[in-house]
DNA sequence: AAATGATTTTAGGTTCAACTAAATATCAAT
DNA sequence: ATTGATATTTAGTTGAACCTAAAATCATTT
């Protein structure tokens, strides 16, 4: 049984506030795959540390210190997936697992060489940001393809990397970035789509549709 | 105090292996800085994996898949530097420890990717051998400048990279993997040396001309 | 406002890789 | 062969990060 890092903490805290969800004890726990108990034990040690504010029972919220390891990570991160691609022929689906590891042993001198040698781009291959040293992150605006209804036009901005088989199937439906997709029929309860790229028609899953980020054209 | 993984082990062992030392407890101590009473502990635990043999008060000696361990690791690591000079124009005193750490995070897809994309190299950049996919390591023969007589002409083989400082000192003076070096004269007592590279003349370190490997010409 | 159910914390225990200090084995020199 | 020096192992301890079970707190409903 292999020991959690901070920084897979630090991670965990961050993606729960960016999805605008309350970092709660049980919520890191079910995250990390370890017990309640142990979570409350860690983030007292990560509050010692000054990454995040706790107060018994209200959960946790990252201090500035935090977010700024925790964009570090992510800017790490989202750097060695666009490395894979462009360097080394990596397909979009296989990229996530590997930037998971590769992040927790990048130099700054690293960092800044990969961001050098990829032109310091500003997405990963899957459309999300990538945060810049100082620790800045344009958000932009998008929305999931499932909240769009039948008729809608939309381009597609960004794929959720967190599960390499939508990634797969995506990409099989001719889903890439900046994608033009058009929303044929919805289905009334599963919130199921189908849409239509280029001159294909295909069915959607809810589950994929809610992967799929876009804007209207 | 961070902990020491196996693959850590496993390469100090092999390193001292390759240099003709036996394994002992104390020798693997003092390499990885821990007490003489853990390397104890630890290389029980290695030998019930099957990594290593292992009799009370008379060393170790890596298994065959001990051996196998090791030769991955020193892929991993000599393709990274080779891969950090080459496509992240790293000069070769700051691939080391860059490795180092890169090695242990390292799938089999990402070692084949980095090795097609290098052209299945056979060297690194200090011109250590590269061990093949199946752990093959074909071994040239050098010897070190140290041992060499004014007179001597030799081509540069390999320099060692386990410091940094050295590599850079030796880089300064015109040494090159291929370089081409005259033994002008040798000091008697410390085996300190003045060499001729090119043009130049150099005064040449005792332990500086223990860290570059060659050949006679 | 009290009760109930869910969440979180506390208390105490386990494991693992370190540690120190003491005991034991090996080796080299007489 | 004995001895003394050196190296190694054993025995017992610590600290970190996990665990389970019980106690405390919070939130919601009546």
């Amino acid at each position: 049984m292999s020991t959690i890092s901070t920084e897979d903490y630090i991670k965990a805290i961050y993606k729960l506030e960016v999805r605008g969800e309350k970092a709660t004890t049980s919520a890191l726990a079910s995250q990390l795959g370890v017990a309640d108990a142990s979570i409350t034990d860690m983030i007292k040690k990560l509050s010692d540390k000054g990454l995040l504010h706790y107060e018994r029972y209200q959960g946790v919220e990252l201090t500035q210190q935090g977010v700024k390891m925790a964009l570090g990570i992510l800017r790490r991160h989202r750097l060695w997936e666009m490395f894979l691609v462009e360097f080394l022929a990596y397909s979009w689906d296989k990229v996530h697992d590997e930037a998971e590891r590769l992040e927790h042993v990048t130099s700054a001198e690293l960092e800044h060489a990969i961001d050098t040698a990829l032109g310091h781009p500003t997405g990963d291959p899957h459309g999300d940001e990538i945060p810049t040293v100082d620790g800045k992150l344009p958000n932009r605006s998008c929305t999931a393809l499932a909240a769009h209804e039948a008729g809608d036009v939309v381009r597609v901005l960004r794929v959720s990397d967190e599960d390499s088989a939508i990634l797969q199937h995506a990409a099989s439906l001719g889903v890439a970035l900046n994608s033009r997709i058009t929303v044929k029929q919805k289905m009334p309860f599963d919130g199921s789509l189908t849409i239509k790229i280029g001159k294909k028609e295909h069915f959607v899953s809810r589950q994929v549709a809610d992967s799929i980020f876009v804007e209207r054209v």
